[in-house]
DNA sequence: GTCGCGGCATAACCTAGGTTAAATTAGTCG
DNA sequence: CGACTAATTTAACCTAGGTTATGCCGCGAC
């Protein structure tokens, strides 16, 4: 695939997001930046990368776009169960498993860099920043999964919604991806709903709320926050989960 | 601490466990079994072993007993994440992250081997297969963490419960601790509904509405399933994503 | 242009599950 | 054994959120 400037600068965001999870040599920056620029591929939006109960045989980190991860029950119900922002990963260490137990799709057109797992294992076996970079991610998405358990058994419509908003917010802030008090919202009504456990009818009641008490913005897939420390008080949100910034 | 006998066989059914999830070494094994018996801590019930907060350094693997993993809001409302059951082990890597990000409180008596973070990184530094095992250990749990999110936000109560049900017994039969199609449940039904997200009400109405169909007996601390088939159907339960038997 | 479709919005109605309260039972500590 | 307390059960009532339906807008295909 040819090569951009704006693909570079894009791993070069990977990197530095991986580099506050752990400080990297530069050496396994160097050799990160070169495997990722090797296995550059594009998608685009509301394709299954990968579905349940397929084997996985390799690592893609997400240089752009949004994803998410879900599950379905056999009626067809629907649950996200994670996104995946630029700067993240997708499967970092899921071939340690025999299949995949959830989906992933892509929900906008994304860029990602897909890395074949004997690569991947050689480049965290020859630099151990790297590996617990790599593993640190793994833990904090399960925590975010943890967070979400409590967020869908036991916040109300409007806590969700808000705690959604708020999480996506603080996940976009570090790869520069917000605006002042705004970003995107590239995403239908339909996948909020399915993300917060509701009906798409209620989450639009619940968006409105957010809208009529002046806390939110939303239009022209452009989600704008007008008094965050509201919102994340309507949230309930405490942002530790996230573990944005090392304590040293 | 004293050994006894039982002590000794309770260990080796956590090193019968990992080496299901990845083979392990004989010296692997032997080493693993002599941190295990040089650590073991007894806890009563309902006591917490770590914090929301907290800073993690050891590694703890339960031998007997169970716990959970939980988050409260602000007001009060908790929320059971996940259970640990014998053989598992509570946060096995967590001292990658600077503190937890939620709290693990016993809910019977409990013994568990406490390791050291040095010691632990030492014995899966020096042998991959049981590095690998313990990863493992964190991606099902992973797995887990994200059939529950489809749980809490799609199932009925009704599905919910079952749901519960049959993942605590298909995660205790790898361990011994089923007999026939029974198993012991010593939790309060207040525990159950905070696992499942619903009140203390109306988790009881659903147990009464599991046993009026005849899918299951509870009593005396002792889960009998009549029809374990059945029940999977009620709970729209399929286990893959406990990743219980390797396939090779 | 207009046909069709996906996404958003709103209304009317309904039900799964929450809340409060009180009775019953089981367990524990003297 | 009796006194407390924690856990379970049941009942009555209520509300948050689901369901169904309908209209509207914006957009791409032709």
């Amino acid at each position: 695939m040819s090569l951009s400037t704006s693909d570079r600068s894009l791993v070069e965001l990977v990197i530095r997001r991986l580099n506050v999870m752990r400080p990297l040599s530069s050496e396994a920056r160097a050799s990160l930046e070169y495997a990722l620029l090797e296995g550059l591929v594009r998608a685009g939006a509301s394709e299954d990368l990968i579905s349940e109960g397929d084997p996985v045989d390799s690592v893609r980190v997400v240089l752009s776009g949004w994803l998410c991860r879900y599950k379905t029950l056999e009626d067809g119900r629907r649950q996200i169960v994670n996104f995946i922002f630029p700067g993240e990963s997708c499967d970092a260490h899921a071939f340690l498993l025999p299949v995949m137990d959830h989906s992933i799709a892509t929900m906008t057109p994304v860029v990602y860099a897909e890395i074949k797992r004997a690569r991947f294992e050689s480049l965290t076996m020859s630099d151990r920043s790297l590996a617990e970079a790599f593993w640190c991610e793994t833990l904090v998405n399960n925590a975010i999964q943890r967070e979400w358990a409590i967020n869908l058994g036991r916040r109300t419509a409007l806590e969700r919604v808000a705690h959604l908003f708020c999480e996506i917010f603080e996940r976009l802030r570090p790869v520069g991806m917000v605006d002042g008090n705004s970003c995107v919202m590239p995403v239908t009504q339909m996948d909020l709903a399915d993300a917060t456990g509701l009906s798409v009818v209620h989450l639009n009641r619940t968006v409105q709320e957010l809208r009529a008490t002046g806390l939110i913005v939303l239009r022209d897939r452009t989600l704008t926050i007008n008094d965050l420390d509201a919102l994340k008080d309507a949230a309930l949100f405490s942002p530790n989960y996230l573990q944005l910034y090392r304590p040293d």
